[in-house]
DNA sequence: AAGGAATATTCCCGTCAAGGAATATTAATG
DNA sequence: CATTAATATTCCTTGACGGGAATATTCCTT
């Protein structure tokens, strides 16, 4: 697994940008002005999250559209698949017990 | 959602511990051993993950065993379900877009 | 109680990331 | 072509992070 998309997400204001860019592309400004950022901040974060492949631009003349690209979040969910095992597993393992406990229940009367 | 996390799997060495433990609990020294670590920085490594509620460990006389904890994990998974539905739409849109060929493909003869 | 094994902590140092301010670039427009 | 709007880049400084080496702590053993 690339920790390129960690490294990415560990700064609370690029995970913001990435929380605002999934209801659709939006220009540096409007991200900018929205999170209170410094033009020039918006714009090196941006370029940190292309970088990691988490968004991807478009130029519309002086404009610069930046939109939400999920791959690097598929590979993450994928990656999340090996554990999501376990802790299903551990939810099986109280279904058991509680099972368990229901049938002793059952012998009583 | 909390960026602790990713800072914490944000680096190679930790990253590489995360996945070491999903086969079970392991002592400071037998992480170190196994990628090739000296102690002290395996200890420190341990101690971020600890710290991101990543790993608990369990003191067994001189020993400490680092066990994974899936929590975080989980609230990972919760936080990109937002997403997942966006990846999916867009195969669902892929999809509607072979139906219309298809059925293009229908009205020719 | 002393020694040794396993682990944690501290100190030092080099590197890197982030913000601020200034400047460069690119495109539209008069 | 000059100006302006939108964005990117650079330079600087500061703080956090990671590795190395040394040391402290804890617990077992004898």
């Amino acid at each position: 697994m690339e920790t390129k998309i960690f490294s990415a997400l560990a700064e609370p204001t690029r995970l913001r940008m990435v929380e605002m860019l999934k209801d659709g592309p939006l220009s540096v400004g409007d991200i900018a002005e929205r999170l209170s950022l410094r033009q020039p901040q918006a714009s090196k974060h941006l370029r940190v999250l292309l970088e990691a492949g988490l968004v991807e631009v478009e130029a519309q003349a002086n404009r610069r559209n930046y939109k939400l690209r999920t791959e690097p979040l598929e590979v993450l969910d994928t990656w999340l698949e090996a554990y999501r095992k376990i802790w299903s597993e551990r939810f099986d393992n109280l279904d058991d017990y509680l099972r368990q406990l229901q049938s002793k229940d059952n012998e009583r009367p």
